[in-house]
RNA sequence: GGAUGGGUUCCCGAGUGGCCAAAGGGAGCAGACUGUAAAUCUGCCGUCGCAGACUUCGGUGGUUCGAAUCCACCCCCAUCCA
């Protein structure tokens, strides 16, 4: 069985970790994730960095006692955080050659943010999977901003690299994962020499980075590819921020096997469930020619307000095996937290079920 | 019976002569959501329509070029005093 080997156990690939950004799976509890059969959450260093702060988290042991969260931990660099919040707003800060300039608030001490940082970072904070620290772009930025972030990845990548060697020498037992970031915008010819010069580095395995979508919010398939085909044969590609379930059953074809996304998690709290429809998704293959395989259920629909079934009859997640379609709808509509934790918990399991079938 | 404060568009609640179809919430409806500053955000939310027009702010009648806003009376509600 294809399968990642962690400090913290065993992950069947492919896999797809739910992001738990602060240390915890909005509305839900590690329960709920264990029941989903998903075996990692993805947590972001920048933000624990922040709050409750990586020192503190080494102190109390690092993050799986600190949570208590059996599963593996791959943890962001902090990069892509950074790097959407001066995207938003250029006042927040500035990336430059050798590091991250972040400001937020007028009058607080600005940070900086560096690859070594980065992985110190991580490294307190006791993640299975770590992430180098890179540089993000559009696929609408034009050439010279991909050229200049491809530049930086690489050489923060080496830097991130060297860290890690460095602060894991004495490490007994198995060490961490080091995945590097494959960048280079919609550019073929520039996301095949990223990868190339991340493998000349060396790293355990691959990183999807910049943002998968156009302007338009189109899918670019074409740019998955690319970046795919830029890792190798690399045992690890990870499809960071992947995706609509679509998405990641053709990522999965392209050969990526780790993925992670906000969309289940988001969506539950937003309202908005994913329920397959039957035969059309089974060990045998995934119908997603036309998305066909699954379809939406919206919690608050005026139509559940009676509806005694639960939301998918083939499912056994905790809202379907317990409550009903009018139960979650009332929920919702009362504004109980538990609504939105049944939602986070059925929307994980969909997506757990989801690789199971790809698997 | 007396005193005071109130009655605003589905609800709460601003507004005290024109810039008011009337702030802001909430509810409702419709979208969005992709390495999470997201239980969030955006749009619509009197009626018909392209501009524009028409009907609304407890009731009736006044004052005024013009009233949700001022005056009179009336009807309700809340609190307090008898």
């Amino acid at each position: 069985m294809n399968e990642l080997i962690t400090p913290s156990g065993r992950v069947p690939l492919p896999a797809f970790f739910p992001d738990a950004t602060y240390g915890a799976v909005r509305a839900a509890g590690f329960e709920d994730v264990y029941a989903a059969n998903l075996f990692g959450l993805e947590m972001n260093s920048f933000h624990l960095y922040n709050k409750p702060g990586a020192r503190l988290i080494k102190g109390l042991g690092g993050l799986h006692a600190f949570t208590g969260y059996r599963g593996a931990i791959l943890t962001d660099s902090g990069g892509f955080q950074l790097y959407s919040l001066i995207r938003e707003n250029s006042d927040y800060g500035e990336i430059r050659d050798g590091e991250i300039i972040f400001r937020p608030d007028r009058g607080r001490e600005k940070l900086t943010y560096t690859p070594e940082k980065s992985i110190q970072t991580q490294l307190q904070l006791g993640s299975d999977i770590l992430m180098a620290l890179d540089v993000c772009t559009h696929p609408d930025d034009d050439g010279a901003v991909q050229r200049r972030s491809v530049e930086l990845t690489v050489k923060w990548a080496g830097r991130c690299r060297a860290q890690f060697d460095r602060l894991t020498a004495r490490v007994q037992g198995r060490r961490p994962l080091l995945l590097g970031i494959v960048q280079g915008g919609s550019d073929r010819a520039l996301r095949l020499e990223c990868g190339e010069r991340l493998r000349r580095i060396g790293f355990d395995g691959y990183g999807f980075g910049g943002w998968p979508l156009d302007a338009a919010g189109n899918f670019r398939e074409d740019i998955l590819a690319w970046a795919a085909e830029a890792m190798g044969d690399s045992p690890i590609k990870y499809a960071m921020g992947l995706g609509r379930p679509e998405e990641i059953v053709r990522c999965v074809k392209m050969g990526y096997n780790l993925f992670d996304c906000v969309i289940p998690t988001r969506e539950a709290r937003h309202q908005r469930l994913y329920v397959f429809r039957p035969g059309m998704a089974t060990k045998e293959g995934v119908r997603c020619e036309d998305g066909a395989f699954y379809h939406f259920h919206y919690v608050l629909d005026d139509k559940y307000v009676r509806d005694g079934r639960p939301v998918d009859e083939s499912c056994d997640c905790a809202l379907c095996k317990n409550y009903s379609r009018a139960y979650l709808n009332h929920l919702f509509k009362v504004g109980d937290a538990q609504g939105l934790r049944l939602a986070t918990a059925h929307n994980l399991r969909f997506y757990g079920r989801l690789m199971e079938l790809l698997r």
